[in-house]
Parts: structure tokens; sequence; C-alpha cells
DNA sequence: TTGTATGCGTTATCAA
DNA sequence: TTGATAACGCATACAA
């Protein structure tokens, strides 16, 4: 007759276990984590017990007390754009190899809601952070890394080194996309891409340009259409500009800074009864699923956000776990992926 | 000479910060609990503290011993799907207002994935779990609810009523989408989606049956083209296998369980030099925003997305909070986005 | 191989 | 208004 004293609502804890399997509570917690050094008999009593009473060990006392947490955290900065998914996933592979859970979480580009999340993970003692910032020189960063906590930066290049990053090469990015347009034969191309603020729009204009100058083209002729954002209906607005252009000024050819930009031009294009890439080549970029799903297959460079997630999560856990560790910036190779809405020669 | 021992690269607890600030352990823990009952003078004293050594408080020790937690999750089905990003939108929104952190995990479909984030989740001991089953009536949700953590089925109706549900009524969505295409003169549709084991497809394809037969339309003219999956690749699959039929027995319009198929569709007939509306009208389902990006926008079956995952939130933090909390299984209405896809009138 | 005792960092109760 | 102290549930060092 084990004397177990009735939990009344409450969730089963050891003592409760240790309890119905007539064990002290040193032994069920062996049971859980060094199950080597427990007897066969026993351990089978104990983990009858824990099923029949339901035990879920509870992590904030073992996290308490053992010190270390089972969790990395992925604070995303949008997650109406499928790139940010990709890479999630790529993380998330990587977690689930190192037996990790990963939370994720989503500051949509605001960036009180990123400190909020920053806050409440270093409460957590999360393992590590992964982040893509809303400004990639952000002080909560720096916060975050002073505590101790490992942080890396996701496809944004912080100019401090005081974290790792990993991102993709945006110049060349650029370059492969304008070099593909101008191997097509087009001599008149526009970018559309902004706000300036975004790191990224400035390195794939600034590849952009150099292979336009390199080509012996005139700069005038690479026209820069800005946006105010990187969504499909500012794609869409860019479209009506760009058709108001007069003809001769019009270009034959657009490079997209991502692949929302290209599908809303893309749509504006078509809706005007235009034809792609007959009347109008485009290029986007970063390659999400909807770019070859579109109705005219999208010409996009590809970055390798799989691998991109997955690198930030190695980096991640080096930092948590190799003393010797040094801050890195990995720089990812992207590729340019042809498709119909380029499939035509010019001239 | 406040006789502070060093923290040897110890992350700062709230003794540390009551020795720097020269009072007990009890006030800094007031200071950050309830703040009222303590003289603006220490607990200025106390925040300079905090703020020098860079405290943070420690969640598993205030959460072991408060016994509360202050995080929601929500177990997400497919990552890959716009539709259920929009849901997590809706959930973050209501979490934000009730101070609570939302944790984002994703199952992709895969049972014992989901059944490692069920299991991490309760021994986080969240407040509530919201959760996008790979089967609405998997044995792990019961153990879920059964240890007494709220727990809501989102876009998913369990047989079971042991728990909170909401969902859309697909069966009228099914009816919406195809009395849209009665009323704009087609006589022959099909009807793409599959596999079976989604209750939704099934859903969907009875409310298209119920309006044809209303119609007095005879049913060998709703044809049902089976998919392996709801996505983009299945959707260009069955265009082909739509373009194949005899021309007397090929419809005039389709009927898409998903905006993912109905795209994979749109491309595959543009693709095939036919045109949308005018050779295929197509109507989708759940109204992503890549289904009104689409180079022919697409008519879609919407789905209150937000309000849904917004309304899952409510039920859950119901369930956590009110005793006299009662299950219930909250339906929503879908609406029909009529767009350029089914903009033409046949016969 | 198993049991006992201690402490992780916090909150909350009670005295002062 | 503040300080001392006892839990919360678990992991671990050490004793048996």
């Amino acid at each position: 007759m084990s004397s177990r004293q009735p939990l009344n609502g409450r969730t089963p804890s050891v003592k409760d276990v240790a309890a119905a399997a007539g064990v002290s509570l040193g032994t069920v917690s062996n049971v859980m984590n060094r199950p080597e050094m427990v007897s066969a008999g026993t351990r089978e009593r104990v983990e009858r017990a824990m099923l029949e009473l339901g035990f879920v060990r509870n992590e904030s006392a073992r996290q308490l007390r053992a010190g270390t947490s089972r969790t990395l955290a992925y604070v995303m900065l949008d997650g109406t754009n499928p790139f940010f998914h990709d890479v999630a996933q790529g993380i998330e592979l990587a977690a689930e190899d190192a037996d990790l859970s990963l939370f994720i979480c989503n500051s949509n580009g605001r960036t009180e809601r990123e400190e909020v999340h920053l806050d409440r993970l270093m409460q957590q003692r999360v393992q590590g952070i992964l982040i893509t910032p809303v400004h990639p020189d952000a002080a909560a960063l720096d916060e975050v890394a002073r505590r101790g906590i490992p942080i890396v930066v996701v496809d944004r290049t912080p100019s401090s080194g005081a974290f790792c990053s990993v991102a993709v090469d945006d110049v060349l990015g650029g370059r492969l996309a304008v070099e593909h347009l101008i191997e097509r034969g087009h001599t008149r191309v526009a970018f559309l891409g902004g706000p300036e603020s975004i790191g990224q729009v400035c390195e794939r204009l600034q590849g952009a340009r150099e292979i336009w100058a390199e080509s012996g083209l005139p700069a005038d002729d690479l026209i820069h259409l800005p946006t105010a954002a990187l969504t499909v209906g500012e794609g869409r607005a860019a479209g009506e500009r760009l058709a108001g252009l007069p003809a001769r000024r019009r270009p034959t050819a657009a490079f997209c800074a991502n692949d929302l930009l290209a599908l809303g031009l893309l749509q504006q294009t078509v809706g005007a009864g235009q034809r792609v890439p007959e009347d109008l080549a485009i290029v986007g970029y970063d390659d999400i699923e909807f770019a070859a799903a579109a109705a005219v297959p999208l010409t996009s460079v590809r970055q390798p956000r799989q691998e991109l997630g997955r690198a930030a999560a190695q980096l991640v856990l080096d930092e948590a776990t190799n003393p010797q560790h040094e801050h890195q910036q990995a720089t990812f190779i992207p590729e340019l992926v042809a498709r119909v809405s380029t499939a035509r020669q010019v001239g």
C-alpha cells in the first residue's frame, strides 16, 4: 500500500511518480536522464507509473536546475514573404538534427515587436537566437550578444563584427541578373527596387550597374524605378510607371529586387495586354516557389535559402558549444534560374 | 561598500541586483511584480542596478514558482502554404493583446514531428496550444486535453467534442464557388482536389455537388479530377489531364480545392496556349495573396484567415482562464471574391 | 544499484 | 515600506 497522496488536480511530479512506483525521487530522475544506471526492473516499473499518471516533465524546473535550454529561436522579419519560411525550414532541419526545438517569432518588420521578442527569448534563456533584423545594426542585437547569448544575423550583414552572420552575395546576384539580360540582347533595362534603406536593394543595384558599365552600355539606359517596398502592389505600381514611359525610353526588360515585385509587374504587364517576354522580359530575385508557379514562369536569382538557415543554425550551435568559437560572416553564392519570362533573344 | 560578490561570468540574478542596490531580494521582486508597493526612491535605485548589471529575469524560475506560463503556441501544418501564416498572424495579434508570446512550430505534415512539438510544448507548460493537426482525430490531441492543457483545433473539425475548434464552412464554400460558375453559364465543370483523406476537400466537393444537383444539372457533368496533394505541381498535372479530355467532355471551368492547385492549373493552361477565362474559367480556394497577384487574377473563396486565428486564440484563452469554459466548435462563413479568372459569361 | 540532501532563481507569505 | 524565508519541480553529488 504505497502511501501515495492523491494529487488533487495537480499535475503529477517526479515525486508522485516515485511514490507510485515505490522508489525514490532520484531514481525517477535517473530513469529520465541516465537510464543505463538503473536496473531494467525498476526502470520498467517507473516507466509504467509515468504512463499511468500521465507524467510530463516540467521543462522550467529542468532548465532551472540544469542550466541548459533545449530550444533555438528564429525571429523572422516578414511572415508574408515565403523566402523567410524556406530559411526557417533550413533552421528547423538543423535544429531537428541537434535534437532541439525551434520557436519561430515574427517581427513583421516592426522594431518594437522585434524587441519584445528578443526580450522574451532572453528571459527564456534559449540556447541561441537567429534573426533577420529590421535594422542590421540595431542596438538590441548587441544587447543580446553582450549577455553571452549566441546570436546569428540571417540574410543581412551587420557592420559590426560582434556576431556571426550569413548572407548571400547580393552584388553578384545583381550582376548575374543583368548579365543574363545583356546576353539576351537587351540594351535598355529597368531596375525595380526600394527603399534604399534596405542594404540588399542597393547591392543588387550596384551589381547591376557594375556589369552594365563593364559591358560598355550607357549608364542612362539602366533606369532605376524606385519602389516604396518589396511587395506585389509596389510591383504593379512600378509597372504602370514603366508603361507610361515614352516608347523610345521604355526598357525591354526589368530586373526586380525581389520576386514579389516581379509578380506584381508581371500581373500589371499581362493585364495591360502586353506579352512577357516578347514586350517585356522580367527577372525576379529569391526564386520563391510562386516564381516558378507564375503563369509566365519567372526567371529569378535563387538564393540557397535552406542552406542559409542551416548554416546559421550551425553557427549558433558552434557558438553555444565550442569555447574557441570565432565569429564569422558566411557568404553564399546566388544562382540564376532562367525561365520563360526571359526566354526571348532581342535585336 | 556593499559586499557584492563578483559574478564570474554568471548571469546576474535578483540576488545580485539586490546586493548592488543595497536592498533585499524580496524588494527587487516587488519592483518587478508590484512596483506600486515600493517607494519611488528604492525603486529607482533597483532599476538602475538592473540596468547596470544587465539583469534579465529568468523565465524558467519565474514560471516554476508562479506556475503560469506567458506563451501560446501554434503548431502549423504546412509552412509553405501562406494560408497558415495568415492564420498565425491572427493568433499573433490576439496574443499580443493578451500580452503573451506566440511560438510557432511547424509539423510540415509529419505526424512524428507534430508529436515531438506537442510533447515539448507540454513540457514547457504553455498556456495553450493551437494546432492544425495532420489528422484531426489524432490521439495526441486527446493526450494534451487530458492533461488539462487548453487546446484548440484550427481549420479542421475533430469528430470528438473534447476540445474547441474553429473552422470555415467548407460545404458552403463549395456551393459558393460552383454557384458562381453556374451563374456564369458553365454547364460542364471540373473539381480538382484530393486526397479525400482531407476532410475539407470532401466538404468542398460535397457543397459543389449539392448546388449542382439543386440547379438541375446532370451529375456526370461535374467531373472530379482527384489530386494527390494540394500543391502547385499537382495543379499542373491535373491541368494536363484536363487538356487531354475529349473536347465534348472537356469542362469550361474548374473549381480547385485550394489556390495552389488553381495557380498550377492556371500556369499549365496559359503555358499550353489556352486563355483564362475564355477557354477555361478557374476558381480557387483560400484567396491567398498570390491568388490576387496572379497574372490572371484568380477568383477564389476567401476564408477569414486572420479572424480564424484570432477566434482560436480567444477560445484557448477562455479555456485557460474561465473556470466555466465550455468547448465549442466555431464556424466561419466563407466569401467568394470574383476576379478576372471567371470574368466571362458563357453560352 | 538506489536513496538522501542540496540548490537552481524566482514569487509570495509573513514579520518587522 | 522592507526583509527574511519557504516553496516550486527537478538534477546531481554523495552516501548507503
